[in-house]
DNA sequence: TATATGATTGCCT
DNA sequence: GGCAATCATATAG
């Protein structure tokens, strides 16, 4: 297993989007001890489903950051996190649930990809003892608040560097074709309520902005098996 | 300090 | 398909 690098994710935010898909996520997690048989403290998942954020989005963070008379980006508050290093993790709550990016870019760039559903590699007894609500295997991790409750990841993992231990992104000898994957690419998959109430905002208060939803708003990917 | 919001989830019909 | 719980932030006063 070799982990990713500050590299991979100095692209922008769709090509990593696209690029983690098959990597797994690892987590090497003290509090997992206890909680399975086998007291292993090594979680991993694999990722099937990611999300871009780009500067350009109005659902994104980073959107409402303040440009100078220089046209330097003068972010506040939690935007300003959105231009960390390349592979620094951004952490965001939300009704209660606790969603992991990674930040994408390079320096001086605003762009993110939201880890967005995983299936379980390691540590899969762990994850059912955590995620209570689970009814089936696949509801473990198929969501982006989900597979962060499953993997014991919270608001103090936000700043954190994901190219090493104990939280990071890492490659393994898994092959996207060979195990039947196909990628699928959509910018209306995952598209929130909040997104869609923005866009509805847009139309109506401004008169050059078409009705469509704009493609472009956001780019999700994620994967499917063929049977 | 107080209130509104949302990159979601789980349960309902 | 609908709907409400949930709580860290952002925004207002």
């Amino acid at each position: 297993m070799q982990p990713l690098d500050a590299a991979f994710f100095r692209r922008d935010a769709p090509t990593v989007a696209e690029a983690l898909l098959g990597c797994l996520l690892v987590h090497d997690d003290p509090a997992a001890s206890g909680l399975a048989s086998g007291n292993e403290t090594r979680l991993a998942l694999r990722i099937v489903e990611t999300e871009a954020y780009t500067d350009d989005d109005p659902a994104m963070h980073g959107w409402k950051a303040v440009f100078d008379d220089e046209g330097r980006v003068q972010p506040t508050g939690r935007a300003a996190d959105l231009f960390a290093a390349p592979g620094t993790a951004y952490v965001y709550r939300v009704y209660g649930h606790w969603l992991l990016n990674v930040v994408t870019d390079p320096e001086g760039a605003a762009g993110a990809v939201l880890i967005r559903a995983g299936e379980p590699v390691e540590g899969e007894e762990v994850m059912t003892a955590r995620r209570e609500a689970a009814r089936r295997r696949r509801d473990l991790t198929n969501g982006p608040g989900k597979l962060t409750e499953a993997l014991g990841i919270d608001g103090g993992h936000h700043g954190t560097n994901l190219t090493t231990p104990p939280l990071m992104f890492a490659q393994d000898d898994f092959d996207r074709s060979a195990a039947g994957w196909q990628i699928e690419t959509s910018s209306r998959i995952g598209l929130s309520r909040g997104v869609n109430r923005m866009h509805r905002w847009l139309v109506a208060s401004h008169p050059f902005v078409s009705p469509a939803v704009p493609s472009d708003i956001r780019v999700a990917r994620k994967t499917r098996r063929v049977s």
